[in-house]
DNA sequence: AAGTAGTCCTGAGTGC
DNA sequence: TGCACTCAGGACTACT
């Protein structure tokens, strides 16, 4: 595989965002839940069953999205599915059954929709109605990263008085929602600062930087999903229609393409971090 | 209290 | 070829 290609989408937030809107259009007629079907009990945790199956008959409304899960609402209760590192929807036809299906929604428009989940990375959960603000998963989210909320100033603050490598603040849910590793890296990448420069001492205008180049990568991951919604909730998930180019991500060793300074490597706050040391200071 | 390390899981990749 | 081993990632917990 050629160093710098992802075969497999990896759910970040463009990717979460791309099946929100796929499944939108799957379920656009709002069909009732006829069936629940869990396969197991738990994914990373345990799924309230009960709950969960409370929603058998309460009708489809919108799907939306909140950092990285997808919410599923209805008027009786809100579906709550993280797909971890290896989760996938995808429409199930009869027939169409997987190892690792973990979960099967059958619909009254007969349509079934299957979740799929190797390593079990993902979660599955019930939000009732006036929960949405104290629901455990939901209550601690920082700003949403293509909110309008999301400025420099306002990360400038946050990252006030921490001494932690920038890159692991960016992860910090707390501090913005939504930026995995992956996006991490290349945005610290496009703003020009180095992962491990200290939270700190990143001045106003560089944080500015940052957040714009946060929002631009994320915005262009997600335009270049739009046009592949389709392959993202079908029986053939797999079709790979989303391949993504990285300029330093997984690229250790190799030629920056801007400056041809070999890429870097550290592991920061537990995670594989990649810069280049000429174009990032 | 902020910061670090460990945990979960499986498949892909690597080395002998 | 086949086995043993390492690694990847998000979000959470448990420590210092």
């Amino acid at each position: 595989m050629e160093r710098g290609w992802y075969k497999e989408p990896m759910p970040e937030l463009p990717e979460v965002e791309t099946v929100r809107r796929g499944l939108g259009q799957i379920l656009k007629d709002q069909p009732a839940i006829t069936k629940i079907e869990l396969k197991r009990k738990d994914l990373r945790d345990p799924i309230p069953v009960r709950q969960v199956q409370s929603l058998v008959g309460a009708k489809i409304l919108s799907i939306e999205r909140r950092a990285k899960y997808l919410l599923l609402k209805t008027s009786a209760g809100t579906l709550l599915s993280h797909l971890g590192m290896t989760g996938t929807w995808r429409v199930a036809p009869p027939g169409d059954e997987k190892d690792h299906d973990h979960i099967y929604l059958h619909f009254s428009n007969g349509l079934r929709l299957a979740y799929r989940d190797p390593r079990r990375f993902g979660c599955f959960d019930f939000v009732a109605r006036d929960q949405e603000q104290t629901h455990p998963k939901l209550k601690n989210l920082g700003v949403e990263p293509l909110a309008k909320a999301f400025t420099g100033s306002d990360l400038w603050q946050k990252l006030r008085g921490k001494e932690t490598p920038i890159k692991v603040a960016l992860m910090d849910q707390k501090t913005v929602v939504g930026v995995g590793n992956i996006y991490a890296n290349e945005a610290l990448f496009r703003a020009g600062i180095r992962p491990q420069t200290k939270a700190c001492k990143l001045s106003r205008e560089r944080c500015e930087r940052l957040v714009g180049a946060v929002k631009e990568i994320l915005a262009e991951a997600i335009a270049a999903g739009g046009s592949s919604i389709n392959d993202y909730v079908q029986a053939s998930g797999d079709s790979g229609s989303f391949q993504k180019s990285f300029r330093v991500y997984d690229r250790e060793g190799e030629m920056c393409e801007t400056c041809h300074t070999r890429v870097s490597a550290q592991v920061l706050g537990g995670r594989s971090s990649f810069w280049c040391p000429s174009c990032q200071k």
